[in-house]
DNA sequence: TTGTACGCGTTATCAC
DNA sequence: GTGATAACGCGTACAA
């Protein structure tokens, strides 16, 4: 069970130790027959290096640490996604553990991190919002937060501009001829929620159109919730002709609604997500939505963190625009009597 | 920048470094003022314990090694949800890393963790199907492979009974009068696909009804592809009233592909898939499936592969039943002349 | 109950 | 070019 060191292949080829460790770093200062020589005794004897000793020696273990609410989240998973792929392709390996948005789990993973002496850390979240851990600044390692806040400016961040994405999702449907628009937020988005609801009012009042509060309702985030709040708009008196959901999942769960009402989307209501999540071209229809840059993101992210590992990084927040995909859950309002008759322009 | 070690602690409280490190571990061979007082002198300088080097003292690491093909993949996002739950509630942490599928890069990962000196390895695919990797054997790690096989009955493995579970499914559409099943199978299913089609078969002839290769097809396992080939079974002269999927994002292309033919779903075409992923109680309509318990694996798993490191583990390969989940899209199959009128019973 | 000495596998710093 | 030797931070046998 024992592994193969440095030492036995010393032994085996009447070397000392270190000659050993040079050889096999293709180190210049060992000579050509001899460094062939221990290369091939190593393989034949099986000997694969140990990192966890080099680790302590060197003092860099090549991994880093990320910090989840929940990996099973399809939008976390495509962050992570990045994640990998960037970390290993620098030689670096990732450790990941879920924190279920428990700050105290978050504390005991952020130590457990600590103590397994990564060299830099990373946190993944779906929504923006501010991270609960206080201890983020006296942490040892560089830290990048992908969708969370912290109020120290030292601390680096990846995120997307909700705002803006979010009036150009709104604005989409004001294009289309829509007046009445909803907007089916998310009361556990934090920053997010806030920021997309900022944006649809930004919309609203570019268009000069009036903002009304019955038309703004709030769900958990998630299908089911989703659902439940969407029939509450259908109790309406005027009823919307389009709802810009907070996220794709809140759509899905909008466009379950709508189909169990017996209306047609998007002939009676168009519906917008945001996201772009891998199900959104799949839904019935396909759904129009703000497409966030996942993959990129996880790989920026650990981008900004490897580069702060070698020293001082310069950009610490950066924010990225979202994209509008056109599908076809939003077309231009049925005219159906006095309420919303108006062309697209 | 330099973390303090038990040295610095012994240091500040003129004791040996031993006795710091027994009193940290609670040790009973340390006198209770004395444990009181290096404790609280290590909380005041913020020790955190060294893993690395404990790892390399005591071999022993506390981490374990999750090959995915795909972590972006909402089927082993779930899985590693449960092995992520039970290796943290036990102390470990886990590394993963994406192969996508690739022999070379499987190869290298499996080096890499071997290197980190892992305490055992969990391989996870979405798909059963056979590991290309040949050195599992002579790995110095115990290692479980969830929905992936090996010819080597030592390796331990997790995974659904896909005949079964298929043969399920088809009955329940039998059951419901269907005569015309279409099964729309994965060609880069490996032995999954192989499963699930001998349970369409087994269960057909258990009814004895014919068997009719016009009504397999074949897809790659994912919404888009699954849709354009779904359409091939429309050609045909005589349409099959359902369809078993081989998984769920099958499901959701086959569906796209009805609809777009302004077919309706239960009414026209019954739809069965495979996984009940989260999504597919929010399809349109939501979908009957067979539910694989992907947590439950996850963590079973990982159970296992943690028993494996204590000592040698009776069970090796455990197969596991699937459950089929009734939704909406399967249904009798309304009459349209002389074709498929009958009754459920 | 505590301290001394050593080892884990590797790299770094000296000599030679 | 190569070999001693020390060091990384911790755990453990043994002595005190």
């Amino acid at each position: 069970m024992k592994q193969v060191s440095i030492k036995d292949i010393a032994r085996e080829a009447r070397v000392s130790h270190p000659t050993v460790s040079r050889a096999l770093r293709d180190s210049p200062l060992v000579k050509p027959e001899t460094a062939r020589r221990i290369r091939q005794i190593a393989q034949r004897m099986g000997y694969r290096p140990n990192a966890v000793a080099r680790g302590l020696v060197t003092r860099k273990t090549w991994t880093i640490g990320a910090l989840v609410t929940s990996i099973a989240d399809p939008f976390t998973a495509e962050l992570f996604g990045g994640v990998e792929e960037m970390a290993n392709d620098n030689g670096y390996s990732v450790f990941v553990a879920n924190c279920c948005a428990d700050p105290d789990r978050e504390q005991r993973v952020l130590r457990l991190f600590q103590e397994r002496r990564v060299d830099g850390i990373l946190v993944l979240s779906s929504r923006v919002g501010t991270l609960h851990v206080p201890l983020l600044t006296q942490l040892k390692v560089p830290i990048v937060l992908i969708n969370s806040e912290h109020p120290d400016r030292f601390v680096h961040s990846v995120m997307i501009d909700s705002v803006t994405s979010a009036r150009t999702a709104v604005q989409h449907l004001i294009d289309l001829g829509h007046r009445r628009i909803a907007y089916l937020g998310d009361r556990l988005g934090f920053r997010s929620d806030i920021d997309r609801f900022a944006g649809y009012r930004e919309a609203l009042t570019l268009a000069d159109y009036p903002f009304e509060p019955e038309l703004v309702v709030h769900g958990d985030g998630r299908p089911e919730e989703a659902r439940r709040t969407m029939c509450r708009l259908f109790e309406l008196p005027d009823r919307p002709t389009a709802v810009f959901c907070y996220n794709d999942l809140t759509a899905i769960g909008a466009l379950r609604a709508i189909h169990a009402h017996r209306l047609r989307v998007p002939d009676d209501i168009s519906v917008v997500g945001f996201d772009d999540l891998a199900v959104a071209s799949f839904t019935e229809p396909p759904l129009t939505t703000v497409r966030q840059p996942k993959q990129m993101m996880g790989r920026m992210a650990t981008e900004m963190l490897l580069r702060l590992l070698t020293g001082p990084q310069e950009k610490t927040q950066v924010r990225l625009p979202g994209e509008l995909i056109v599908r076809e859950s939003s077309s231009p309002p049925v005219s159906k009597g006095p309420t919303g008759t108006r062309k697209p322009h």
